[in-house]
DNA sequence: TGACTCACG
DNA sequence: ACGTACGTGAGTCAG
């Protein structure tokens, strides 16, 4: 039979920092657990043993048996985010019916040595999982290591160690015994290394048979006298580094067959720990788990086609419906019964009722309806959107995963008809749990009625001059080429310039640039390390040049022109259950990165035009967030300052540098501008010396002065984390919720980003609120106005609409009041407004 | 697939 | 001693 014995200590630790910054929204840390079980599972499929155990280090709280590792450490060495998970791991490996072998005062690798020994003597097959070379030791015959590192493993053997080593793997211990290991504290002897100590086990073996021959020993005569001066060192290295063989634990295997696991605790405790990806691999349904397959039998389900008979009989309904549209089928579900009809007809009557309807993901039937000339109506639920405010952090709002997420039960079994047969129940769940943390109108007055306002932006698209983009990208293409060449020439060779790799190594080697930064694979080459480069070569600049061309010509002329329609209009996505923040996102194309700051690649906007007979009227707010901030911690010198219509860049640099408005020069106003900036974003002094060209003392001042005058400001920063810590979610003005579980990391670095999270979030998901407020809005009045109008973007802060040159001057109204009325702030709202022919034209 | 780079608010 | 501002999406390279 063939024993898999795990060090359960070493590939938790491995796994620990192989996976980084993993934790359920409550902020437990799951890391080590999910690398733990990847590295197990992984086991399992290559080695499919007969028999597992899993040891764990248990040492005695009085007396320490060898020194202690560093890594196994006490619970000092430990980092507290993985000691708490070791608890986890020990739990489900129980609840999988794995055994877990622990003895007081022995480490978990004395447990390996003893059970590979004890089995190997009775004529069994063992390998060793493990992160930690010590294991090596008891190779032979019948015991193997499988060594994993946080990329890969390998399996030792004999031959593998031999190889490797030179000697034979018993004589691990001898090479230790002289040349120690600092990360178990086992010193070794003084002076001697890896390179002696090896050449003197291969050549003479063990430390006694080599003391016995000191005479014999082809060594210098300061070896020797380090030898001899180590011996007691020696032997206790030999001694710490030994595993023991005799520890009194079961020896008997069958005592090691898995057990069968017990589905539902193991269930209970990954849904606990939002382990949802790693609870499908387990396959729990299929095992033979005895008290869950009562509870996971398919419930009785009947499905049929619909006739129009149903189709009228549910559309009479006063009660709300539950449908899907997907694959062009529409599913209705009606006590216990599914309908189902693949054809368009229906679903746009059903879609077009009034009937109320409750769906996942309803962007998609408001797009077909769209397509179709009609309006999709009543929609009361959206369970992905719900999912979404929930818990905006995660990142499959799937309705499987919400049904694992909220123990809604979900019956694979059923196939195609599993998602509609639980989403009655599950929406049942979500709607209570939106209600529980207040987030109802939030739902249903924002993000409810935006959903159709994205489909229709959607629909409509923006048009493209292609012939102009092209035209644009053949100029780009002639100018790389002759950059291109030059570049060559300065290098002395060809090579590919898009290659960080290939560019540092001509960069930095070829012509001898200083380098400073370095990334994980070698230098780095980014626009900010050029930039101080460019007065050492002529190169640089023109490399700088490349890349600003060559990313125009790929991402936007080639990657637009990809996707433009038939229609010569760009449908992009817009979604709306992506950020962390609540705002919106945008891809296929992603419309909210065009170029704007810098000449030759804010021309790209000229080729965003308005259609024959309309005009593009462009509106954006106008410091939006720093608004917000105003508001949200009432301070009164920057109410002042939004009231008055100050510029509040100069306001601030007049209080930082203390001087009278009139006084407040360029330079000042740029400080100032940055430090506003950083205090959105959760500043440090370093970042901000950085941006400004300051040193970090300078900066740090910048940061004081400011803070001590904006007192509100500091506490309104201080308050949001302190809020952060205690509930572990910050929210915005309108209840949008977002769990920082950075906050509760081990990790300094992790906690200070979770700081600046929950300083930031307050402040950009307030804006994502107000701007989604003023455009359901917006889009609300072009309708009732009937203009001939519609909103076709929405860049984070800025509203672009489509309109007749008739109403062009109406729309800009229309927008301006909307985007100022979206919401009641104690500081005005100001919304900037212009219109044109192109994107170009229409924005300032 | 992850790392790097760079476009935007 | 360490890393260094919030939020995104896309194209390229290299393993």
């Amino acid at each position: 039979m063939r024993l898999l014995a795990i060090d359960g200590n070493s590939i938790m630790n491995r796994a620990y920092y192989g996976i980084k910054g993993l934790s359920s929204k409550k902020g437990v840390p799951t890391n080590a657990i999910l690398g733990f079980m990847n590295i197990y599972l992984k086991a399992l499929e290559d080695l499919k043993p007969d028999c597992i155990a899993v040891a764990f280090d248990l040492p005695a709280p009085t007396f320490r048996h060898k020194a202690v590792k560093s890594y196994k450490a006490n619970r000092k060495g430990m980092p507290d985010d993985l000691a708490e998970q070791m608890p986890l791991i020990k739990e489900l490996l129980a609840h999988l019916g794995i055994r877990i072998v622990e003895m007081e005062g022995y480490e978990a690798d004395d447990i390996l040595g003893t059970l590979s020994y004890s089995f190997c003597s009775a004529g069994h097959e063992c390998i060793i999982l493990t992160g930690d070379r010590d294991s090596l030791q008891l190779i032979n015959d019948c015991v193997k290591v499988r060594f994993a590192t946080t990329k890969d493993n390998i399996l030792y053997d004999e031959a593998r160690f031999v190889e490797e080593y030179g000697f034979k793997p018993n004589l691990l211990i001898d090479l230790k015994a002289f040349m120690g290991d600092s990360s178990d504290n086992i010193k070794g002897v003084a002076g001697i290394g890896k390179v002696t100590a090896t050449k003197l086990v291969a050549e003479w073996g063990t430390i006694e048979n080599i003391y016995d021959n000191l005479d014999k020993l082809n060594v210098s005569k300061s070896v020797i006298a380090k030898l001899e001066a180590g011996y007691d060192d020696a032997k206790e290295s030999k001694w710490l580094s030994t595993i023991k063989l005799d520890v009194p634990i079961e020896t008997d295997i069958e005592a090691y067959k898995p057990q069968p696991a017990n589905a539902d605790c193991v269930k209970r405790l990954l849904t606990e720990l939002e382990m949802f990806k790693l609870l499908d691999r387990l396959n729990l349904d299929a095992t033979e788990a005895t008290l869950s397959i009562a509870q996971m039998e398919k419930p009785e389900i009947t499905v049929v086609e619909m006739d129009e008979e149903k189709l009228i009989e549910i559309l009479k309904l006063s009660e709300p419906v539950y449908y899907l549209y997907e694959n062009e089928c529409l599913k209705v579900i009606l006590d216990d019964i599914v309908y189902l009809k693949n054809d368009k007809t229906y679903a746009l009557d059903f879609l077009q009722s009034y009937v109320k309807k409750i769906t996942f993901g309803a962007k998609p039937s408001y797009r077909l309806c769209f397509e179709n000339n009609t309006e999709l109506k009543n929609i009361c639920f959206d369970a992905e959107i719900a999912g979404y405010l929930l818990n905006a952090l995660s990142a499959d709002y799937s309705i499987k995963q919400l049904c694992d997420e909220y123990s809604v039960e979900y019956y694979p079994d059923l196939g195609e008809n599993a998602d509609i047969v639980s989403l009655k129940k599950l929406c049942d769940t979500l709607e209570a749990e939106i209600k529980n943390t207040g987030m109802e109108n939030l739902l249903n007055d924002i993000e409810l009625p935006l959903t159709e306002v994205l489909a229709s932006m959607e629909y409509y698209g923006v048009k493209v001059d292609t012939d102009g983009v092209r035209a644009f990208g053949d100029m780009l293409t002639n100018d790389l080429k002759s950059i291109q060449l030059q570049i060559y020439e300065y290098a002395g060779r060809e090579f590919n310039i898009s290659s960080p790799k290939q560019l540092g190594e001509v960069l930095f080697k070829e012509l001898g640039l200083p380098a400073r930064k370095k990334t994980k694979s070698g230098y780095s080459t980014n626009a900010e390390v050029l930039e101080d480069l460019k007065p050492y070569h002529p190169i640089v600049e023109l490399i700088l040049q490349y890349r600003q061309l060559f990313k125009l010509n790929t991402t936007y002329v080639e990657g637009l022109l990809k996707t433009v329609g038939d229609d010569s209009r760009i449908h992009t996505n817009f979604k709306q259950t992506e950020t962390r923040t609540g705002r919106i996102s945008s891809t296929e194309p992603n419309m909210q990165n065009i170029p704007v700051r810098t000449e030759l690649g804010r021309n790209m906007r000229k080729f965003f035009v308005a259609d024959e007979g309309t005009e593009l009227i462009d509106a954006d707010y106008s410091q939006i967030e720093l608004r917000i901030l105003a508001h949200l911690c009432d301070d009164e010198h920057m109410k002042e300052a939004f009231s008055k219509g100050m510029d509040i860049h100069t306001s601030t640099a007049a209080k930082v540098f203390k001087m009278p408005l009139e006084l407040v020069t360029d330079s000042m106003r740029t400080y100032a501008k940055a430090v506003n900036f950083g205090i959105i974003y959760g500043i440090g002094a370093f970042s901000l010396s950085k941006d400004i060209g300051v040193s970090v003392a300078e900066a740090d001042k910048y940061i004081k002065d400011y803070l001590n005058h904006y007192k509100n400001v500091e506490r309104f920063m201080n308050d949001t984390v302190e809020q952060a810590k205690k509930n572990g979610y910050v929210t915005t003005l309108f209840g949008r919720r977002r769990y920082v579980p950075e906050l509760s990391s081990s990790n300094k670095i992790m906690q200070a980003a979770g700081k600046r999270i929950a300083m930031n979030t307050p402040i950009q998901g307030t804006a994502a609120d107000i701007i989604k407020i003023a455009m359901v809005k917006v889009y609300r009045r072009l309708k009732e106005e009937n203009l001939n109008a519609r909103l076709i973007l929405q860049v984070h802060d800025e509203l672009i609409v489509e309109g007749d040159k008739a109403c062009a001057e109406r729309v800009g109204e229309i927008l301006r009041e909307e985007m100022m009325n979206a919401c009641e702030l104690s500081v005005p709202l100001i919304a900037e407004v212009n219109v044109g022919k192109s994107w170009y034209d229409a924005k300032g």
